[in-house]
DNA sequence: CAGAATGTTCAAGAAATTTTGAACAAAAAT
DNA sequence: ATTTTTGTTCAAAATTTCTTGAACATTCTG
């Protein structure tokens, strides 16, 4: 539930990483084995931002460094180049990739004559928040009319209480009468930005 | 993260308690030892319920739990009541209604000549709402400037990539931005149901 | 086609969170 | 003042979630 802040290091220091090939580079000044976890200070802000704020959703580190690392680079950078500046391991970065990807938070940039697939952040609020109320939120609310039955059918009729529960029953139709109304809002302001 | 739905059990099926003094019974049919757990089906399906709700914002089960037993419990129950019917122990009633209390999802209820305090859900919207916001939300976004400022600090002037470093600045602040605008929305709607 | 490069999957280990239960504190009753 | 009732706290145990890394699948290259 995570109430108190609790320190949490930036970037891991343990060096062990899959003992994969190089960088392709895409790009940036640095170069080889002399660049890992070479992260320049608008970068390491940028993790430390990003990991904060997925933390107020309570996803996980790994994803708060992949989404900072690329909003912070211009280059579109590959899942190799991922591993080697955040030195986590390549079944995080594929997995936490995939998980951007499918919300709609990280581009696919397809570079001519490059194999490997890059990525930049995507940072239109429009795009951010309609890909996580589409990911996170509707799947809840779309069994919503399903819960409702199953708590309306478990009223048993003429019991002393009955009448309470009705009234609660109307409580959650209500609510979900407002996630009805709300989000459509929220995807209209965020269009705004 | 949670992407996958696993089964739960409902109620728990082990029988350790605190081994404490039975309910003050606040008021319902139920009697004494025999009533252990007995929770008719709407208040089953309301645990079900909520605790899932709960679950979808990365909430224990344990918090779940006791307000989908207050939401469907007509009458005030206390601390015991609550660990009786749950069978949880008194540690995860104590702090689950702690943090109920905090966000004002549940109203404490005086009732003369009884020393226990008694509790009953919170339904309106408008104070859910606000109580969440309130707690989980505004504390991210209060940060927020001494956050972008950071991220302000740490670019360094005259380098290539500066340029890109400020136009990111630039969305986060208009990030703040809609969450400023869209905060009130949320509030003004919820009054509303 | 064989070999190399790239990316995914998942079992096992590590880390974080939640739950328990007993010790403790506070308030009320006797 | 002592005992009882009520509720809180927190270390340890249980559980859940995250990360790692190696095996596997797939696609490209020569």
């Amino acid at each position: 539930m995570e109430t108190t802040v609790k320190p949490k290091k930036l970037v891991r220091t343990s060096a062990r990483t899959t003992g994969g090939s190089l960088s392709s580079n895409g790009g940036n000044g640095s170069r080889d084995g002399a660049s890992r976890g070479a992260l320049d200070s608008f970068q390491l802000q940028a993790l430390s931002f990003f990991v904060h704020a997925f933390a107020a959703l309570s996803l996980p580190r790994s994803i708060g460094e992949i989404y900072g690392l690329l909003f912070s680079t211009e280059e579109a950078l590959s899942l190799d180049d991922i591993i080697e500046r955040l030195l986590i391991s390549k079944g995080s970065a594929s997995e936490g990739l995939r998980w951007l990807r499918s919300l709609g938070a990280v581009n696919p940039v397809y570079l001519p004559g490059v194999r490997k697939e890059h990525f930049t952040a995507e940072t239109s609020l429009r795009k951010l928040a309609t890909g996580y109320l589409r990911d996170r939120i509707n799947p809840h609310l779309e069994n919503g009319p399903e819960r409702l039955r199953l708590l309306q059918e478990s009223i048993v009729e003429g019991m002393p209480q009955s009448s309470f529960q009705k009234s609660r029953i109307g409580q959650v139709a209500g609510w979900y009468k407002f996630m009805g109304k709300i989000l459509p809002l929220v995807k209209a302001l965020a269009g705004k930005f």
